[in-house]
DNA sequence: ATCCCGAGGG
DNA sequence: CCCTCTGGAT
């Protein structure tokens, strides 16, 4: 059994390798303006950054304030977000979050977890996503890869984010949570995937309780794979 | 086939 | 905890 002190001393190696390994981590939705942040975040769902990235330019510039997102047609911005999946969700969220801002914050994107959660189609993580790249406010962003890495790690085996957050909040500094966060993505997105993480080459094999429990590269080729605590 | 830096509803 | 929502890339 792990010590905490034990735990705390592995918890930081490790996120100063993660910040050797990718010292440009960053958030790819790469946007300043908090509104253009929030929606960018709320597109980005089951599909890639450089997808949102795609649509966000068109959209941006046909709907330039909160209330021109709040009086928008739906169908036209269906047709704006079509390729980044889920669309109608999305639309509907995007214009229900504007009414919102509108109606309860004067029209502006509002700076409190609680407030930003309220919104319609905000969950927490994307609530964490504009809180830390936009507001500066620091933040831990529990995605599926997040999630999946601290399990891994170690570090916890809850899935509600909540708790996530706070276990992983007493472990990593709180002025480096936003940071913190793209690095553990990054590595899951590069290295440590979902069905066959690539131990053989991750930085962080010494310090990893499930380094080497997973299905090999060799193993996956052969078809020869169940994964085992892994998903 | 499987995955993509989720959220809401049952 | 489960399910659904969606198109595009690999």
């Amino acid at each position: 059994m792990e010590t905490r002190l034990a735990l705390v001393r592995r918890a930081r190696r490790m996120n100063r390798i993660l910040a050797e390994t990718y010292p440009d981590a960053h958030c790819e939705l790469d946007f300043t303006n908090p509104l253009e942040l929030l929606v960018a975040t709320i597109l980005s769902a089951q599909c890639t950054d450089k997808r949102v990235n795609m649509v966000t330019p068109t959209l941006f510039a046909k709907y330039p304030t909160v209330e021109d997102y709040a009086a928008a047609d739906p169908s036209e911005m269906e047709g704006i977000i079509k390729s980044t999946g889920f669309f109608r969700a999305k639309t509907n969220s995007i214009i229900g979050m504007a009414q919102a801002v509108s109606a309860k914050h004067g029209g502006v994107v509002p700076r409190r977890l609680t407030d930003l959660v309220a919104l319609p189609g905000v969950g927490r993580k994307t609530a964490n996503v504009v809180l830390g790249n936009a507001f500066g406010v620091p933040g831990l962003t529990v995605d599926t890869h997040f999630q999946r890495l601290v399990r891994r790690f170690g570090w916890t085996d809850e899935t509600d984010p909540v708790k996530i957050e706070r276990v992983v909040g007493e472990l990593i500094p709180k002025r480096e949570w936003t940071v913190f966060s793209h690095r553990v993505i990054w590595h899951g997105r590069r290295i440590c995937h979902a069905r066959t993480p690539a131990c053989g080459v991750c930085p962080l094999a010494a310090l990893c309780p499930s380094y080497g429990t997973g299905p090999t590269e060799a193993a996956k080729a052969a078809k020869l794979v169940r994964p085992g605590p892994f998903s």
